[in-house]
DNA sequence: CACCAGGATCCCT
DNA sequence: AGGGATCCTGGTG
């Protein structure tokens, strides 16, 4: 699926990228292909890499029916592509080949700089979600099982965690896709291809940080993905964590039943529901709207009622 | 009654 | 467009 006569943009280990920037034929057929794709979403749904003329191997197998996350971004890519790939004719003067070839040219530069966006946003909100740094070869074994349980999680994959125990992000990163599927034949594939797309990532990351400072990329503010956002609003989820982290403070309205598997409770529903309020600056936040707000979690991810489930307990899918 | 689940809508960024 | 707030209906113990 690789496109190797395009422009080399990125390597890993095991992934590379590339552009095609020759064959204004090829371009024409893969956007067209794009309209009948069927829409991919994040928040690492990552089928969407596949997106004509920017392409990660290994990412297409992601996509499958069962990927709750899979729907969201190439709606935005392809909207954006396929109306700006159509520039408003000018009658009096019909464009040159040559321009139309610069219009494509730069419609795939777009469509390109909004795909690397969007990866790296997915995982820079993942790592900030699994508190990891980026990179797999700077995973510790404690956090290869973060990983592995929110893939799992993700994917629907059961029990992929415990085929990769006690190793590091080393160990991982030097694995090749049949030691995956050696070690997992139905889930191998999949954990692979999402392990190569945290990598390429990352690759894509220091590629974009070291380029000249002209280039377009340099102008979108690339979110640090080690970095808490100080200027970001902060989301729910992360607040509960907050006062849970606290327990000196807190404890008599929230407090962990069990730490290690990321359960919590809600001692004091009306009081969280005020201190969220505060926090927000929404005098009417009760606990009905936080306790919704919460129920938002269970589609995305990251927060779920435990398995056995009980009033006012809530469990973080990836505990802290 | 308090909590839970989830649809619909609005608002803000 | 997405996240969160808000409102709502209906269900459970």
């Amino acid at each position: 699926m690789g496109s190797p006569d395009g422009e080399h943009i990125g390597t890993t280990a095991h992934a590379s990228f590339y552009v095609s920037h020759s064959h204004s034929q090829t371009r024409l057929a893969w956007l067209d292909e794009a309209e009948d794709l069927k829409p991919p979403r994040g928040v690492l749904g990552f089928s969407e890499l596949s997106w004509p003329g920017v392409c990660i191997p290994s990412s297409d197998r992601l996509f499958n029916k069962g990927n709750p996350l899979v729907q969201r971004r190439t709606e935005q890519c392809a909207a954006v592509t396929l109306e700006q790939r159509l520039p408003a004719p000018c009658p009096a003067q019909p464009p040159l080949p040559e321009m139309e070839a610069q219009v494509e040219e730069r419609c795939l530069e777009q469509v390109q700089t909004m795909v690397v966006e969007e990866v790296l946003k997915d995982v820079s909100t993942a790592c900030k979600l699994l508190n990891i740094p980026p990179d797999p070869l700077d995973w510790s074994c404690v956090q290869v099982q973060k990983w592995l349980l929110w893939t799992e999680h993700l994917y629907k994959l059961p029990q992929a965690s415990t085929m990769f125990q006690e190793m590091c992000g080393r160990d991982l990163c030097f694995m090749t896709e049949a030691d995956f599927k050696q070690r997992s034949s139905q889930f191998g594939d999949t954990l692979f291809a999402h392990l190569d797309i945290w990598r390429s990532a990352t690759a894509m990351k220091r590629r974009y940080e070291t380029e000249d400072s002209k280039s377009a990329f340099q102008e979108t503010p690339w979110l640090d993905v080690t970095s808490n956002y100080p200027n970001q609003p902060i989301q729910l989820w992360q607040f509960l964590r907050e006062l849970l982290l606290k327990p000196h403070n807190y404890s008599r309205c929230i407090r962990w039943l069990n730490k290690e598997k990321g359960i919590f409770k809600i001692e004091d529903s009306a009081q969280v529901a005020r201190l969220w309020g505060i926090r927000k600056n929404r005098p009417a936040m009760n606990y009905d709207k936080l306790s919704r707000s919460i129920r938002q979690y269970y589609k995305k991810g990251i927060i779920r009622k435990p398995e056995v489930s009980a009033r006012l307990i809530y469990q973080f899918v990836i505990p802290v």
